[in-house]
DNA sequence: AAGGGAGGTTACATAAAGTAACTTTGTAAC
DNA sequence: GTTACAAAGTTACTTTATGTAACCTCCCTT
């Protein structure tokens, strides 16, 4: 499967059944923090930040869904429930690193413009 | 720059700082469909399916304020309206690409999926 | 002069995301 | 023993984003 042999709507349709799988904006970021380690549903909530405990919950079904993340619940004293990817989640961590370092160069782009600008 | 000494919280913001600016369904397919070759709103409404005109518009709007396309009016004899990839907007290119090739895979794998169900 | 394409915009309707308060079970602190 | 607080959510309500459809202007063809 070649990736130069794609052409434009074929890629395209592609992206679109990668962002439906992915689609909202904070899925890709549970997916990254996931990639780190597996944690429970309050470390994420710190983790992942300026996301809700409602959109967290939604997403994070969503993403069992899909098989891309497992869920467990741990009967320890207060009960806890723990989150892992799968093997199939973890097949999108290339995704995941090359967004990051994109935003990364855009980051370093806009501080400079900025500065540039109050010269 | 090194990807590996980024920690949980750093990439997250990372990822976040891309998300903003390809925020929405529709963002990276179309410069996807750009960075095959530069094309009219009329052509991109095609090349993108299931896009309204509302969307294209709106979208190639907040594109080009983040100076990743390019916007030009041709005074042919019906005016038309030229977009085209920047070179910053060309920088996603390998960001389209990982999307689009994880589509492909996940694709192939739900109708396995799907080809066991019914079997 | 009627119809159609290009490149949009406007008004209205629905879906997704955000905010804040509330639940339940359990543990620790006063 | 009764606040008080953490974990893991859920519910009700508000705001924003997206979708649908109709409409507009300019120019061209039939």
């Amino acid at each position: 499967m070649c990736e130069d042999e794609l052409n434009c709507k074929e890629k395209i349709r592609a992206i679109h059944d990668t962002m439906d799988v992915l689609s909202g904006k904070w899925k890709v970021s549970i997916i990254a923090c996931l990639c780190y380690q597996g944690m429970r549903f309050s470390e994420l909530l710190r983790e992942v930040e300026g996301i809700s405990g409602r959109m967290l919950s939604r997403e994070l079904k969503d993403l069992e869904m899909n098989k891309l993340i497992e869920r467990t619940v741990v009967d320890a004293k207060p009960v806890s429930v723990f989150y892992k990817i799968t093997d199939y989640g973890a097949s999108l961590k290339e995704l995941t690193d090359v967004i990051a370092e994109w935003g990364i160069k855009h980051r370093a782009m806009i501080t400079e413009d900025f500065k540039k600008v109050t010269l």
